[in-house]
DNA sequence: CCCTGATTCGC
DNA sequence: GCGAATCAGG
């Protein structure tokens, strides 16, 4: 593969949104993500701006034993970093249903404000939602910034709270979820049908 | 171990 | 110019 305009040109756009090289060599295809940073300097357009996604963007410009000294002298682009959406891609998903599962053993009193509709437990097969209680036990208990593709990204408990976190185990292939929360998450579009209509 | 970007350097 | 190998780090 060569990088033709329209390559470069997805590149561009999908490292401007803050895709990391990885994951645009995945939709490149035909490169790696090593091909895709080396572009990325090769263009110029390191630093990204915008702001910063999921992944990475620390400043650690620290001492590294090169000869070559570098006149990067960028004009520092102050950038309001909003905490908002932290799926940068739109991933349809069937029946999100990410319901915190709070064992009312806390009463917390949330910061007062409106959480996101959250649909009932009920629906869901017990089965399933046994099974969540279950895996909520073992999460990785990760940080917003440490989803990865492939760790669980079910939240627990109140965002407005300390006793926030997502699932992080293993996720399921193709999903964005491990297999437990898949399970109350993807509903197989009518868990009961109104059997005669 | 998973991942991130940064650099080097032979091609 | 390209990108694998390597490095540095989370």
């Amino acid at each position: 593969m060569s990088w033709t305009d329209e390559r470069v040109e997805l590149l561009k756009k999908m490292w401007g949104e803050g895709q990391s090289a990885s994951q645009i060599a995945k939709e490149l295809g035909g490169v790696t993500r090593n091909a895709v940073i080396g572009k990325v300097h090769r263009l110029g357009l390191s630093n990204r701006a915008g702001a910063t996604p999921a992944a990475e963007t620390k400043p650690k410009v620290e001492a590294k034993p090169k000869p070559e000294p570098k006149p990067k002298a960028k004009p520092a682009a102050p950038k309001p970093v909003e905490a908002a959406a932290p799926a940068p891609e739109p991933k349809p998903e069937p029946t999100p249903a990410p319901v915190s599962t709070m064992p009312a053993r806390k009463q917390i009193i949330p910061a007062g404000q409106p959480l996101p509709p959250q649909p009932s437990t009920n629906e869901i097969s017990p089965e399933a939602l046994a099974k969540v209680n279950e895996v909520e036990k073992k999460a990785k208990k990760l940080t917003l910034m440490e989803l990865t593709e492939r760790t669980c990204k079910w939240p627990v408990g109140d965002p407005a709270t300390d006793d926030f976190w997502f699932c992080g185990l293993p996720v399921q292939q193709g999903k964005p979820y491990c297999e437990a929360h898949v399970g109350v998450a993807f509903q197989p579009m009518s868990a009961r049908r109104d059997r005669r209509r």
